[in-house]
DNA sequence: CTTCCACAGGAACCAGCGGACC
DNA sequence: GGTCCGCTGGTTCCTGTGGAAG
């Protein structure tokens, strides 16, 4: 769906510059008029006078400093010490909500691990997955493989035999491989424990080279879904990162701010609020780096010389918008039609049941000459949705009248109806 | 107290695909 | 070129369930 965008764009372009060129004595007027395009160019030139730089206040940007973390780092550098002796170090669990710093410094600790063993000449070797993009079991494998320089094709082979190859690379080799699998609940819910269970009972057949596990998660009854071995050998050592409050994360975006933006462009009260809207969420840092950087963005745009409290207002409404955009625009067509049956059954009533929703997705698919899907994968369909946050689906209970789920739509209908429109669905 | 609705959601399985291996 | 592999996105079949109605 992404893809699709990307086409339209660049399809759109050639249009534009062939009516600028086809317009009547556009060239005469050249020196004179400018194009719309020019104007933004030279603005984003001349009037960049907001940021310094603005990568800074990317969530994937690791800074040097990491306010109100230095207990977590340094209980987790002591953790991991051992491997510069080539000694084996407990596996670690690593849990906290979204925004708290997790990643962060667990990235931020490896890299100075690396870094100091490098110097010393220490045979570690680190390698970070996030089990979220990596998606699979296999492709998880594939990476460790790779971070060992053994190269393995992108699919084709069996589990088992990535396996094998990964243990031969390790076998009698004095490593200490450390492996951070980041967001490893998703790992877990969508193919069970059976690699990490592998991964924890490998040491023993390694003949010199050890395995450190590092599992970070931000689901904190992720715990129920592990086997007890797999649980007791992984977390050897917890850590738990609780969320920064409104004045921690005030200083974190002044941390940041201060390197990302010039002298002046930001105030302390656009900064409180950034700080207190997140604080609000869990104590988000994520978000509220986001937020800052989108007000910047805002405030640029529209040649302001500092951001005000005004641009993170609109930040949030921009921020919100082009989650739900993007969110719909990179849905499969059934779940757009199921977002669609939603929308029209709850133009009258606030909320519909799963068997009206099933009514109405037939219908719009005999309309348009579809197979339907069964409502078996409709149901599946549904959660997903209200997983991404685009439905609120409720499980109800109805007595006499069955027990099914209370759907409602999770955002706002004119953006959801604005988009299907787009994709000439309405 | 029993019945029974209208599904939820787990489990097993399948087809088609891209790709590696021999 | 046949065989094997994993992944995606489905289907089919099935058991489970809270509480209003009778």
């Amino acid at each position: 769906m992404f893809k699709n965008q990307g086409t339209m764009d660049v399809s759109v372009l050639p249009q534009v510059l062939q009516w600028k060129q086809g317009g009547a004595g556009v060239e005469d007027l050249e020196p004179e008029v400018r194009s719309p395009v020019d104007e933004v160019f030279d603005q984003f030139l001349k009037g960049n006078t907001i940021f310094k730089n603005r990568d800074v206040l990317r969530h994937d940007y690791v800074p040097e400093k990491l306010p109100h973390r230095e207990e977590e780092i340094r209980t987790l550098a002591s953790i991991l010490a051992p491997a510069l002796k080539g000694q084996k170090c407990s596996n670690v669990f690593i849990y906290g909500k979204t925004g708290t710093g997790k990643t962060a410094v667990a990235r931020y600790v490896l890299d100075k691990l690396t870094a100091k063993a490098r110097q010393i000449g220490a045979p570690v070797v680190a390698c970070y997955i996030n089990c979220r993009m990596a998606g699979t079991e296999y492709r998880i494998l594939a990476s460790l493989c790779e971070a060992l320089g053994v190269k393995v094709p992108f699919t084709g082979l069996a589990k088992a035999e990535v396996l094998e190859r990964f243990k031969k690379a390790l076998i009698g080799r004095e490593f200490v491989f450390i492996i951070m699998l980041d967001e490893v609940d998703v790992l877990v819910k969508a193919h069970g424990d059976a690699l990490l269970y592998e991964l924890t009972r490998l040491n023993p057949e390694l003949k010199g080279s050890k395995i450190c596990l590092i599992g970070i998660s931000n689901d904190l009854t992720f715990k129920e879904h592990l086997d007890p071995r797999v649980l007791s050998s992984l977390s050897e050592e917890e850590m738990v990162f609780k969320p920064y409050n409104a004045s921690q994360l005030r200083d974190i975006l002044w941390d940041r701010a201060r390197e990302a933006f010039v002298d002046g462009a930001v105030s302390e009260a656009v900064i409180g609020l950034c700080a207190a809207l997140s604080a609000q969420e869990h104590g988000d840092a994520r978000r509220a780096l986001d937020l800052l950087r989108v007000a910047g963005e805002i405030a640029e745009r529209e040649g302001a010389r500092k951001v005000e409290v005004e641009h993170v207002r609109k930040a949030v409404k921009c921020i919100e918008y082009d989650r739900i955009v993007e969110a719909i625009r990179s849905l499969p067509l059934h779940a757009k039609l199921i977002l669609l049956a939603v929308y029209e059954k709850t133009k009258k009533v606030s909320s519909v049941i799963t068997g009206e929703i099933y009514a109405a997705y037939s219908a719009i698919c005999s309309r348009m000459g579809l197979t339907p899907l069964t409502q078996r994968r409709i149901s599946s369909i549904i959660n997903e949705l209200d997983m991404m946050g685009l439905l609120n689906a409720q499980l109800v209970n109805m007595g006499r009248y069955g027990r099914t789920k209370k759907i409602r739509l999770a955002v706002q209908r004119s953006i959801v109806r604005e988009i299907l429109t787009q994709e000439g669905l309405t």
